[in-house]
DNA sequence: GTTTTCTTGACTAATGTTGACTAATATTAT
DNA sequence: ATAATATTAGTCAACATTAGTCAAGAAAAC
């Protein structure tokens, strides 16, 4: 914990806010200054740790009075839950962006713990390993598309 | 002990930290430093004696603030069944034969019957088809283990 | 002597950080 | 109203900082 980095600890101060209050708005060029970084690096933040795969919607405004707001999305409450999910998957997927889905599955309560080891085993990056990193996505995302068109009926 | 080569004594010094600490976090180049060996050779030790079959799971990321951590895992006692099941396998595998496997994992109480419907999603012919039959079923081979291999402990 | 294991380093890949430039929106001047 | 200016956030590419892979050669074991 001694080392982290400082867009894990940007994280980190986001999400404890988001842990009590459903949304955070934040004016970037004032974050940016509390934790001494360029501006710019809280969009990197926001593009690699509050994706809609992590259950998260950002918005944002320009100009004078200009924002960034992050909500958390409650993805149970949305019928089309799996739907979402499938479409965020789409017809490549990453292996960070497939644990974001996977973990978004846990979050809603849709698979347990042994379940999400399960699908994390299949997409590891062990185990779906061509050569081909195109191919390797686009088989991750099959893949990831199959198990949550089976946890459809399933559940 | 008195002809000990240097992976063997990088292995001891991080198997005394793991004796009391579940799991251990190093960086890469520290450690590589420290016992005065290129970075790579922790590789090396890593792959060779940390092994899931040693019970050890390990996770890293690269970049600024990156890490290795190896994590000690309670392992199951289906060890030699899931050993038979990957052999099994091998390097190759074709559905109907993957099949087989997973059904022997029901019968065994390895998976319930919600897993066995994840598993068989995941090494489904929708899922992985790349066109080459072959590399199908190479895939399909990989992407079995990786599950078996979870499935060596608790988590 | 052969085979296996260990050691090394060149190359690759992933992730994080920075800053110059762009775009959108609001405010102020005309 | 319109134009000019100020005030925000967004994008992108270069660079920095880590770890991973692989293959060749050395050392050890057999």
């Amino acid at each position: 914990m001694e080392n982290q980095n400082i867009s894990d600890i940007i994280e980190s101060y986001l999400k404890q806010i988001l842990a009590e209050s459903q949304q955070v708005e934040i004016r970037r060029a004032e974050i940016a200054d509390q934790f001494n970084v360029v501006p710019s690096q809280i969009n990197y933040v926001i593009k690699t740790r509050f994706t809609i795969q992590d259950g998260y919607v950002v918005q944002s405004k320009r100009g004078g009075g200009g924002y960034i707001r992050i909500e958390k999305v409650k993805l149970l409450d949305n019928l089309d839950f799996i739907d979402s999910l499938v479409a965020a998957v789409g017809d490549h997927i990453t292996r960070h962006d497939g644990l974001a889905v996977v973990r978004s599955l846990f979050e809603a309560g849709a698979v347990n713990r042994r379940e999400v080891n399960i699908i994390l085993a299949a997409i590891d990056k062990d185990a779906i390993n061509t050569g081909d990193r195109d191919l390797d996505q686009q088989i991750r995302a099959r893949v990831l598309i199959s198990i949550l068109n089976h946890l459809r009926y399933e559940s």
